[in-house]
DNA sequence: CTTCGATCCTGAAGGC
DNA sequence: TGCCTTCAGGATCGAA
């Protein structure tokens, strides 16, 4: 479900919500069938530590208490819910109940994500996180780095933006609309995208998740935010989802294909690319 | 090493 | 109405 945006906005209002600083006072393990099986005991070490702020790499939340950070991937139909009892739900896994009288809980039908627990100062090198590529968001990086990572791939460019250790974030939706905006397409050879491809590309990743942020992610299905709220920016879509539809810059009807066993859609005649080894 | 396909789940939506 | 099939925004794993 929810792809960087998705999971930057929900940080930022989970992080905004933790200013006042609550004491986790008891973790309720209701479900630990997860994608990995809850690591009960070190979820309960966390009762007694302050919550603080919230953060995100790539598409993990991690919610930072004192030494300790509780990570959490919300796979594609995890959410995260403030209530003020302990009303619970169906498919709701894990309840944590602070000293506020609020209760956080994590509900997930599917059960792709999950739920672990890091030692704060060593984040970076945890399992989760340590095999990740770049942040897209990140100024450091430059079109020319992703060039000459890329440049031995025959990966078609779509699963190559896709893949969590090449760059982060980017998932099914905004791979095709980067591509779109970029102008090239999505079966392009990673190694054959030009200089000048990788610049655009690049610059189309940053505004599509810089927009998608702004109006606090997409709603297809199941993404919500914290107040339960659908994301406000599912309009924006240029591509995804528009088979058959005309091309919103040239009038071509859009093409669909299962790329990685994903929908894939692109403008066959504005991107670029054809096809090459 | 890279690359591809199958796989983990539930529920919503569409066809008949 | 109801039954059945298909599909969904992720990412790991094993096989080739």
């Amino acid at each position: 479900v929810p792809e960087l945006p998705e999971v930057e906005s929900l940080a930022r209002e989970l992080s905004e919500s933790f200013q006042t600083h609550e004491t986790l006072v008891r973790v309720h393990c209701l479900r630990p069938d997860l994608r990995f099986p809850m690591p009960i005991e070190e979820l309960e070490s966390l009762q007694g530590l302050r919550f603080s702020e919230v953060t995100r790499r790539a598409k993990y939340l991690l919610f930072r208490a004192g030494t300790k950070s509780l990570l959490s991937h919300l796979g594609m139909t995890g959410t995260w819910r403030f209530e003020s009892d302990l009303r619970l739900q169906v498919h709701d896994h894990l309840a944590l109940q602070f000293s506020s009288g609020r209760y956080l809980i994590y509900n997930d039908p599917r059960r792709f994500g999950y739920v672990d627990v890091i030692s704060t100062d060593a984040i970076g090198s945890s399992r989760w996180l340590k095999h990740l590529g770049p942040e897209p968001l990140d100024p450091h990086l430059k079109a020319m780095h992703l060039q000459k990572h890329a440049s031995g791939s025959s990966v078609a460019i779509k699963l190559w933006i896709m893949d969590q250790k090449n760059l982060v974030g980017v998932g099914n939706i905004y791979a095709s609309e980067a591509l779109f905006r970029a102008k090239i397409s999505p079966l392009k050879a990673a190694s054959r995208v030009s200089n000048k491809e990788w610049s655009a590309l690049l610059k189309a990743v940053r505004e599509v998740l810089q927009k998608a942020i702004a109006g606090g992610g997409t709603t297809l299905r199941d993404y919500r935010r914290l107040s339960g709220d659908k994301g406000g920016h599912q309009s924006h879509l240029s591509v995804y989802d528009r088979e058959a539809l005309p091309c919103i810059r040239c009038k071509t009807k859009i093409r669909m294909k299962v790329m990685g066993g994903r929908s894939t859609y692109w403008c066959p005649k504005c991107q670029k690319g054809l096809t090459g080894k």
